[in-house]
DNA sequence: CCATTTATATACCGATCGGTATGAAATGCG
DNA sequence: CGCATTTCATACCGATCGGTATATAAATGG
């Protein structure tokens, strides 16, 4: 079962991992490869025949992101009781990952590459989508608090998504600028002061 | 009156639009100099002569930024006849100006330089405080409502401001992955529903 | 043991990065 | 006019960019 060749003298997830953090703190195009693998404690060619290219290993580091840090959001989504507690839940558990003093400042979704030179349009376009995937999980999760009848029929889910979604932006925002959680709280708590208003 | 060597061949203000436009399409890291002197229409040497270096330049063009795009949100502000009137069309106006076809998408100030290489701390740090600054104007605003009497006097100032700075940088992100304008007045009546919930 | 396969480290690739030296061209002043 | 001054266009600087050729080292299969 064992693999032909020289075995791979790194770990590839623990590689992966610092690859993550470099381009959560310095941006796509703020990070070079050679950081990268210096990071990583790896060379170049290692580099590139482990994870293909700049691009591909920004994927996957997004990736990693969206497992270690976006799961927790995930389950606070289904396992709150209410479409409107779990969406708070949600934006709290996103708060504390925003600053968690061991990690890099903000979403890495958010702040990692928001405008970029048109070749890398793609990377751009990639994390786009991604948050637009997010603000979709909320919707469904006022859908199904509609089911339920913890939401009132004739709200209007994507409406609510949206707003929260546009928030948890912004909080981003706000974690990078160096906000403490405690303010982000707040924030929440005034966002959440306008559930009745948004969805009903 | 008149210089004294060989005039300027090129208009500065209008170079200078022109660089704004680039760096707020395309970043601050994803703008190469030879790319602004391209859509500038003149020389690299000429534009090192005129605007120092690629960091002044871009300082530069987010001061015009602020004079063209950020002049409006302004006076909306000032003028409003209460505090809750004038930060509801300044947002407005702001949604205006991120989704305006004739100019890039979101806000400059936002997208141009979240995370960068460490030796562009100082374009990142610029950007915060610039949006500290927009808060922070909020924030005067809601103080004089309290005077006024049209907020009321329990009202927390800071919390208000922070709420709509927050939906703010939200808006600008949302327009960057491409909300239309309508998108973002259905986001701002969502936000200004929960005006009595957050200053009170 | 030998052949094959894969990973390693070094050294390198052309292209582009931000920035500049150089000399000709265009003005005001005397 | 001649001279000082400033801008112009070209061509160039060392450094770094993303990515790779090459040769050696370390494993497995036979």
């Amino acid at each position: 079962m064992a693999e032909r060749g020289r075995p791979r003298a790194f770990d590839r997830s623990e590689a992966l991992h610092r690859a993550m953090r470099v381009f959560w703190t310095c941006g796509y195009e703020g990070t070079s490869v050679s950081e990268l693998a210096q990071a990583m404690g790896i060379n170049k060619p290692s580099l590139y025949a482990a994870f293909g290219c700049k691009e591909a290993l920004f994927r996957e580091a997004i990736e990693l992101y969206e497992q270690e840090e976006g799961a927790p959001v995930g389950e606070a989504l289904d396992q709150g009781r209410t479409a409107r507690s779990a969406i708070e839940t949600a934006l709290r558990v996103n708060a504390r990952s925003f600053t968690n003093p061991d990690n890099p400042r903000g979403c890495m979704v958010v702040v990692s590459a928001l405008a970029g030179a048109p070749e890398n349009n793609p990377v751009c376009s990639f994390l786009a989508d991604n948050r637009r995937e997010s603000e979709e999980n909320f919707r469904r999760r006022v859908l199904r608090g509609i089911e339920e009848g913890d939401v009132p029929r004739g709200a209007d889910a994507a409406r609510v998504a949206a707003f929260y979604a546009t928030v948890m932006n912004g909080l981003a925002i706000q974690a990078r600028d160096g906000a403490t959680m405690e303010r982000l709280e707040r924030l929440i708590d005034s966002a959440m002061a306008a559930w009745e208003a948004v969805a009903s």
